[in-house]
DNA sequence: CGTCTTTGACCAGCGC
DNA sequence: GCGCTGGTCAAAGACG
């Protein structure tokens, strides 16, 4: 995973022109039409601000050993600028320093909620809005300067299920959906009207399933030794109506954890730790209300969803929790 | 032969 | 009710 996406970023980064667009043009119309909505706007920016997302985790080991140099070379630091040169050049969307300053924000004001917080709160959300965050609904938008054919390879594996003639555009645009079988994330690509260049790829639902290894059994990486996906096939039991309800489910106990403490009984610890050990593919979506239920049972609180070593292991759009509705416009740009 | 892609058909939502 | 549009399905073909 960690691999597929690195490699395909430092694919693009040194075999392709770099060329930075202006993060307003991205997505004026969307950070427009967020910054008029207020409150909404202020769960987006605590959302993105929420220490329990993976958006915050910092580099762990397993990806230290993809992309640094051996400790023989001696010079890590000149690496790390490079690196992190190599990184603002084709990101223009806020990094992570953003959110962690952001971060020491709301957390020095947790004691005292005056207005000096609110006024913080509103300079880091129009912060965010500037540099290219938005809401709309439930999906995630890239923006990709990509000439030529390059596709905005993401290192996922996805299979194309449609594709449809935009009205008023030549280029039609594609469906793509994760090829795990019990994984809901979906994708659309398009190319953009106004420039033909740039590629736009929307995201819908998030790849829940790269933090499957970390439930229970404590091994991270464990799925990186996992088998190749094979064609998904219907799951005897899991029908359609069976997993939108566990899906649902998860979502509303992640937007409402002391809903589900409430509900902690011995007696459900117990027969929902039969149901994931007997029943389950032990997928995030098995998972969630099991731990969300049982916060101990993982020696661990329930942070620890998405505090898992071995982050970042998604594609940037990819960051952000789904579990609540938002959007989110990122402009990247690539040429190819 | 199994897997993936293509593409037309079908369905649901929405506006008029 | 009708037409338009977006999203999904599924059969057929392509490919390794």
């Amino acid at each position: 995973m960690v691999e597929s996406t690195t490699n395909a970023l430092m694919t693009m980064m040194m075999e392709e022109e770099v060329i930075l667009m202006s993060s307003n043009s991205n997505s004026n119309s969307n950070s427009n039409s967020s910054c008029s909505e207020g409150s909404e706007d202020d769960d987006l920016v605590k959302e993105l601000l929420d220490d329990a997302t993976p958006l915050l985790l910092p580099p762990s080991d397993h990806y230290n050993t993809i992309i640094r140099p051996p400790p023989s070379d001696g010079d890590g630091d000149d690496y790390d600028h490079a690196i992190n040169s190599f990184i603002s050049n084709i990101y223009s969307g806020p990094t992570i320093s953003d959110f962690e300053n952001a971060l020491s924000v709301i957390n020095n004001s947790n004691n005292h909620q005056s207005d000096q917080h609110l006024e913080h709160l509103s300079s880091a959300r129009v912060s965010i809005l500037e540099r290219g965050l938005s809401k709309i609904e439930n999906k995630y938008t890239l923006k990709f300067k990509c000439f030529g054919n390059g596709m905005g390879d993401d290192g996922y594996k996805w299979r194309k299920y449609g594709q449809k003639s935009i009205k008023n555009s030549p280029n039609p645009r594609s469906y793509y959906r994760c090829t795990n079988p019990r994984c809901s994330a979906k994708k659309q690509v398009e190319r953009s009207n106004e420039d033909p260049d740039t590629l736009i790829i929307t995201y819908e639902g998030l790849h829940l399933h790269f933090a499957y290894p970390h439930f229970l059994t404590g091994q991270p990486h464990q799925s990186q030794s996992d088998p190749p996906i094979k064609k998904p096939k219907p799951m005897p039991t899991a029908s359609p109506e069976n997993k939108a309800q566990e899906i649902l489910e998860a979502k509303d106990v992640q937007a409402n954890p002391t809903l589900g403490l409430i509900q902690t009984t011995l007696t459900d610890s117990q027969e929902d730790m039969a149901n994931v050990n007997l029943g389950s593919q032990g997928l995030l979506e098995d998972m969630v209300p099991f731990m969300v239920r049982n916060p101990h049972n993982n020696g661990n609180s329930t942070n620890s969803l998405f505090s898992c070593s071995s982050q970042p292991t998604t594609p940037p759009s990819l960051w952000f929790p789904n579990y609540s509705t938002s959007c989110h416009t990122v402009g990247l740009n690539f040429s190819n």
